[in-house]
DNA sequence: CGACACATTGACCAGACTCAAAGCTAGTGG
DNA sequence: CCACTAGCTTTGAGTCTGGTCAATGTGTCG
């Protein structure tokens, strides 16, 4: 039971997510309704588009989770983002033709490939989903500003702490952690890519992290074994997230 | 003299700097000129906009340079992007009601604000600016990619080229670099700010590349001392950059 | 001339990296 | 049911990139 998601629809889980940005009306969410998908499914480790393809869909992620990654010229790996059930991460292939990363699924997942002429003709059914999709993407980048911010200028500690944030807020809001307990099946090696820290010193910050009795680590599940605590370690402040609603009481 | 912008009109600068990712086609440029602008001066130093404001209005650069940055909890800063004529940093304000970031001027600067409610019309008047406007915001998160992906994975010396890679190429494409000589009047604080290192070994790493002969340093300007080699040392492929035309033969 | 902002240097320190080896755990095949 | 393997995690030891602190230059401007 990964929370209420794997009872909606693909398509209610995309409005769902757009919805935690802007108000999705009853006309876009039939819009929505209606657009052609085409399910697949991808194992875990398998890249679905990789960095220099021209896609001419885009993929809503519909049960898993993927990350966004760029290789650099001597081969290191920096992971951009990470992505769960609702949301498009590739929507920014709809207008920016080649791909300046690839996507990766961290888990076994299911897709629904939606084609961009579909999207074309969802924007011209239905043209306030332009403002809602331009807006998401909007949100995408203020994330990437976040965590250049903190690649820049957090310690380790603090920086992975502030992850843990981000994660629990996203996947919590997105109805995937039923108590404080995230199932986030990373490598350690992935959390290293995506913090920009080797290997070696993620493994001794997250114990660092562990002995302060922030959070835990059980069988590929985060715990956040002390909320308020992890929030003032990382100076977490929600607002980059540009959520429409505030936090519900239980993570405020 | 800073290339032919000066002898543009705001607003022609802005569809030259759309233009180099998406065609802008004649009726929207016409409506692009119906666009009512307030004018406005502000001096080096001087905040646009902090984070936590709610605009009401977007900012034209028309003249000089900015930087986007933001403060994190105990005081440190990161510089987001650097921004020249014909770019409007704060576009993302439009969806986004809440700044997640300030925007500082580098050196004295002209502006030209237009208010959300104008770009509304615009929207409605040229249907076709909502994707040249959408794609300019993508173009904006490719970037933040890109420096991500550098603080967290490139050396500094790398990081440092490749920095002066891109200021170079969007820079000469702006038209605002005569020969090989950037006017980017930064301190050492402010590229440390930029690319997530202290100042000292700013200063370090700048004498470096000087001693390699990559560039140098006069008066606030930055030259480019041999391109290729810059290049070759930074990694540089501006393919993030998607600019929608190859690359000039003269920096090929 | 004095003040101020910025650049440069030196000395020392530490957070984070590398290399290398050793545990764990889950899955596989005999 | 038990090796055996493969992929991860953990630990140790040594190194280095890059940070901190503090002082000294340099240049500009009133």
């Amino acid at each position: 039971m990964t929370g209420h998601a794997v009872s909606l629809s693909d398509i209610e889980a995309l409005s769902l997510a757009l919805d935690l940005h802007e108000p999705v009306g009853d006309h876009e969410r039939d819009a929505l309704k209606k657009l052609p998908v085409r399910s697949a499914r991808i194992a875990a480790g398998k890249d679905i588009i990789r960095q220099g393809d021209r896609p001419t869909e885009s993929c809503l992620l519909v049960e898993g989770i993927l990350c966004r990654y760029k290789t650099l010229a001597q081969g290191q790996r920096q992971i951009l983002s990470f992505h769960f059930p609702g949301e498009v991460p590739d929507l920014q292939s709809f207008h920016l033709h080649q791909m300046d990363h690839s996507l990766c699924a961290l888990s076994d997942a299911r897709l629904a490939y939606i084609p961009h002429s579909a999207i074309t003709a969802l924007l011209h059914d239905a043209p306030a989903m332009a403002a809602i999709l331009w807006k998401a993407t909007l949100v995408d980048a203020s994330i990437f500003r976040e965590w250049l911010a903190g690649v820049g200028r957090r310690s380790a500690p603090e920086r992975m702490a502030h992850l843990f944030c981000e994660l629990f807020v996203r996947m919590k809001l997105l109805g995937l952690v039923p108590g404080k307990r995230l199932h986030f099946p990373v490598t350690q090696t992935d959390l290293a890519d995506a913090l920009g820290l080797s290997l070696v010193h993620v493994n001794r910050t997250l114990q660092e992290l562990r002995r302060e009795g922030l959070i835990s680590w059980i069988a590929r599940d985060f715990v956040i074994e002390d909320w308020p605590r992890l929030k003032n370690f990382a100076n977490f402040d929600p607002s980059y997230l540009h959520l429409r609603m505030p936090l519900p009481a239980e993570i405020a």
